[in-house]
DNA sequence: ATCCCTTTGTGAACGTATGCACAAAGTGAG
DNA sequence: CTCACTTTGTGCATACGTTCACAAAGGGAT
């Protein structure tokens, strides 16, 4: 089964609040573009899409970096921001399953701008491997094991079929990987002290039909009325 | 700012069930195709990767569907968890910016299998306008209002670049879309009653990577001992 | 130096989620 | 029918997360 993610209290800072850091980063580095000096939690939460409260208590978790009467510096908390969720190292990712999803991630630009190195791509397919996509060669999926050593890949990606899952995972902690971001639709089970990090693009739906079916029922008809659709309550 | 999804107590469903109910089904439809009949929590639940009390205490929340000594019956379960998330309808998915990931998405086996059907495709880029993916034509950006109401799209996905987002959230919503998933990594403003899940693939491994950093810490050595050829801090 | 204004950081109240542990309810053997 | 066994459904204690509301802290004008 998947494992709660240990050392939420590590030094202190909830899991709640991690997840939203990289938020409060993105909106952050958008501002400093700009070339905002300083902000305060009210005008951050509205870019976070939080409310001012949560903002404040969750970067109090970090310290104390704002200045009263003033706010935030934009340069220093991104700095901070970054520092904490470890942003200021070089991490190499590797992504297993080069289908569709995967070289869509492959060539997603939003890794690299955050320290993240897409570092192997690796296929089982003969036909895939050996092709070059953003700038890397695809591995035979034998090469696994050596491949991830030799590169230093601490985060692997796994985006093959749920069936292939499992047994990728096993043998990239076998060699010491425990940070897994997982596209497979399948629950894999790991060892104590391994992180898995799902992402499941049909669960998301689902749950945004349970919200519109709630919807379709106090209102007039269901989903499938096509042509007459009304436009609904968006107030 | 995203709203918080409405309804969270419509019948008293909360909404940290709604998120689990999917795992389940995607459980059971497993045993279903392997011919298992009946089922207990213990077993479901360690197929779907949560404990048995949480896995009990969210089927509750639908109704009495088990039977002491014995457990769920399968079949019945999947209907009723189906009921529940609305997967008994036909929902209509409208996919916008067909880059790679709005190619992956359209590809996407798991949508079909569970109620969904990609029903449109939209991108801006007259390039891609005309192309076939997955048995449909592309469609320029410009009909999205037109096509959208033609074919009853409820439920709108958007794989675009950030700055176009907006935009695009704001024009299905126009002509009465209430459902959004979100690939773009920026904040979306919607008006109450609209519904927005986020999918960010650079802040899950963002946060795989505060908690890397943890262990790193307690540790040898950090992420980055690889060949010697990490380039240094990216912030 | 004093006063007023702004904004942070946080104590406290509230609400939601989790997990234990057990009574209630069912099965099946003898 | 009774008894032993299994498994659900849930009351209760605890943990976690959110929001309110305000004292403390700093800035700047006079």
């Amino acid at each position: 089964m998947i494992r709660r993610l240990p050392q939420s209290r590590d030094r202190g800072i909830p899991e709640a609040t991690v997840a939203r850091l990289p938020l409060y980063l993105r909106a952050l580095t958008g501002m400093a573009e700009r070339g905002v000096a300083t902000v305060s939690s009210e005008d951050l939460a509205l870019a976070a899409g939080v409310n001012s409260a949560k903002l404040r208590k969750d970067l109090s978790h970090l310290g104390s970096y704002g200045t009263r009467g003033v706010g935030y510096d934009v340069e220093y908390l991104i700095y901070q921001i970054s520092r904490e969720l470890g942003l200021t190292q070089d991490w190499a990712v590797a992504i297993v399953g080069i289908g569709n999803l995967g070289r869509a991630l492959a060539n997603y630009g939003g890794f690299v701008s955050r320290g993240f190195r897409v570092a192997a791509l690796f296929d089982a397919n003969p036909e895939v491997v050996g092709d070059h996509i953003a700038g890397l060669n695809v591995e035979h999926i034998d090469e696994l094991e050596a491949v991830i050593e030799r590169r230093g890949v601490s985060i692997v990606v796994i985006a093959t079929p749920a069936a292939a899952a499992q047994q990728i995972c096993d043998r990239v902690i076998a060699v010491g990987v425990t940070s897994i971001l997982n596209f497979a639709p399948t629950v894999l089970s790991v060892p104590e002290g391994v992180d898995v990090r799902k992402v499941d693009l049909s669960i998301e739906l689902q749950i945004l039909a349970f919200h519109e079916q709630r919807k379709g029922d106090r209102e007039s008809g269901g989903p499938v009325m096509a042509e007459g659709l009304q436009q609904g309550a968006s107030a």
